[in-house]
DNA sequence: TCAAATAATTGACCGTGGTCATTATTTGAT
DNA sequence: ATCAAATAATGACCACGGTCAATTATTTGA
């Protein structure tokens, strides 16, 4: 049991994903077909499933590689000193969350790892972020007397919070950026 | 238009939620199957959807009258005096909440107000919600920092976040009681 | 070198949500 | 009572995700 999986096992999956990948850059992550995705890659039907386990594993890879450079990008950021530099810097993330209304639901579900015990590549790109955001905690204002983690996991509910009040027509005249800095200040801030 | 719509159409319509109602009772919410509930209340296929706009918005209608009963209840109960006791009381929404994964999904998905301007069932429980939160948070030790409806929204977007982690495998040792408080205590609470 | 074992691929088929041109019923005016 | 317009119901049909027994390709070992 060395090599289990050979190199023709490889080249199909890098097909359909460069298929897939070609259709969310002409469409969009909500026009992509699973039929389109195959009769690109030049395979079956069934291959796709052989290689995912449904089309949201595949969907999962694909913002889950979106997520990840964007997180890259995030943690060579220097630490924000203020709540306002800290939703700016977290700003290109809310924008391609909120991206399409598919994209955002997807995250949602998944970002509490999925149903099973197995953690999916959005589960670990949430995980990701609330290490980063985490190490911006020690900051001068912040408050001391609640677990750094429980802080971090705050800042993630204002987050889907926000988008998904976003998403509500009745609230889209409030702008992202300040709608969630009226939570984070009362949530991250020490008071007097 | 005085009398649009006959009474035929009334009938039809009870007769498809009587038995959407049934199925769910029998097999829970992830069970039903348009193609069951027509066929049990003696219709055409195409009638549903002249009744529903799609699946989710029956689904939401019977889950919307759920949440409306326990809601009933809810706003029937004392203010709360301490956070233990406000999680206690919003107990019976949280375990309804997560009885199914479907449910918790779908509440999820609508709680924003549907994508479209017009606001849906669980729209209206979830705004309903709020105004009952609201009502409690003029209790002695709880923060005056905030706009009540800023403290409001907050105490959802925490229930959304608790209940999503308590479907992570990895969480679920963390009672959904004690994992709420520990959102709701810093953020309610006026500190020294 | 080749046969057995293992792995990958195929595509016909299915389940289920949703559509729409056609048909049936109700209503209101005469 | 009659009939035309408005409203409701029908069911064949489609889209699309997902399955699986059969087939083909690859690896292994003697």
């Amino acid at each position: 049991m060395e090599k289990q999986i050979q190199k023709r096992t490889l080249a199909t999956r890098a097909k359909l994903v460069a298929a897939a990948e070609a259709i969310v850059s002409e469409g969009g992550f909500d026009a992509l077909r699973v039929e389109e995705v195959v009769s690109r890659a030049g395979v079956a039907k069934g291959t796709f499933f052989a290689h995912f386990r449904d089309k949201d594993a595949l969907m999962e890879r694909l913002i889950g590689a979106r997520l990840d450079c964007i997180l890259d990008a995030l943690s060579e950021v220097p630490a924000p000193v203020t709540v306002g530099t800290m939703v700016d810097e977290m700003l290109p993330m809310l924008h391609f969350m909120v991206s399409e209304r598919y994209v955002f639901d997807l995250i949602l579900r998944y970002s509490g790892a999925a149903l099973t015990d197995d953690i999916g590549p959005i589960g670990m790109c949430i995980a990701r972020h609330e290490t980063v955001v985490m190490g911006w905690l020690n900051a001068e204002g912040v408050r001391r007397d609640v677990p750094l983690k429980i802080l971090a996991e705050g800042i993630q509910a204002f987050v889907f919070q926000t988008l998904g009040l976003h998403f509500c027509a009745l609230h889209t005249d409030v702008p992202i950026q300040s709608r969630l800095r009226s939570y984070l200040e009362p949530w991250l801030l020490a008071r007097s």
